[in-house]
DNA sequence: ATATCATATCAAATAATTTTGATATGAGGT
DNA sequence: ACCTCATATCAAAATTATTTGATATGATAT
């Protein structure tokens, strides 16, 4: 079981990295090879799968798969709900509680 | 010195943890004070201020001091600059390199 | 000045994440 | 079938984050 907190934490966490914010910004030019990607960076094969993998999980990031390339783009809808869920997750609430504490 | 790329991770790091997503849910019920959040909270005092630290640095979260007291309220400037950043992180530029690349 | 309360900081322990190298899987090509 | 290449997974090591309890700081009140 997770919680509500852990599911939208893994969302986030596509942009807590270094290291896969720098893959953003190269998938931001585009949809890019696996391999493109691993020249670009300074990423060992296995490291690079391990971000990828958390990007594709918090769906900013999709996959293609072109026999045996992988190719990987910022999902429109995954950034589109990325991007709802911080305006939501810091919106105020229309129901501001009034707190008599402390003093 | 810091990275572009750590100063963006250290924005979205106040997202990436479940204590802290429930403290601003908290927080979207307007300005609280920590002696609030603490009875609210399964934290220690210590441990709240720990992750008020992150979150204040982060820009989301502000806090104002009021005697001995500190209050803490989610920043309209610090939550619109990090919903900006986001979509900016995710936007495809105009700019798309095609990559001739693999097979 | 001293006492008290709220919060911050520190250091040690624990837990989670990331890196690295080795091996496994799966798709093509021969 | 076998070989090769791209990617995934695993396990161990290294690094970073979080929790916890003790102590420090800073404000108010007596």
């Amino acid at each position: 079981m997770s919680t509500i907190y852990e599911d939208h934490a893994k969302i986030f966490k596509a942009f807590c990295d270094e290291k896969r914010l720098q893959i953003l910004e190269l998938l931001r030019g585009g949809e890019k090879c696996a391999c493109v990607l691993l020249e670009q960076l300074d990423l060992g094969q296995s490291g690079l799968s391990y971000h990828m993998k958390i990007l594709v999980e918090s769906g900013v990031v999709e996959s293609r798969q072109e026999g045996k390339w992988t190719h990987y783009k910022i999902s429109e809808k995954g950034r589109a709900s990325g991007i709802d869920l911080l305006r939501e997750l810091t919106t105020p609430n229309t129901i501001i509680e009034k707190n008599k504490c402390c003093k």
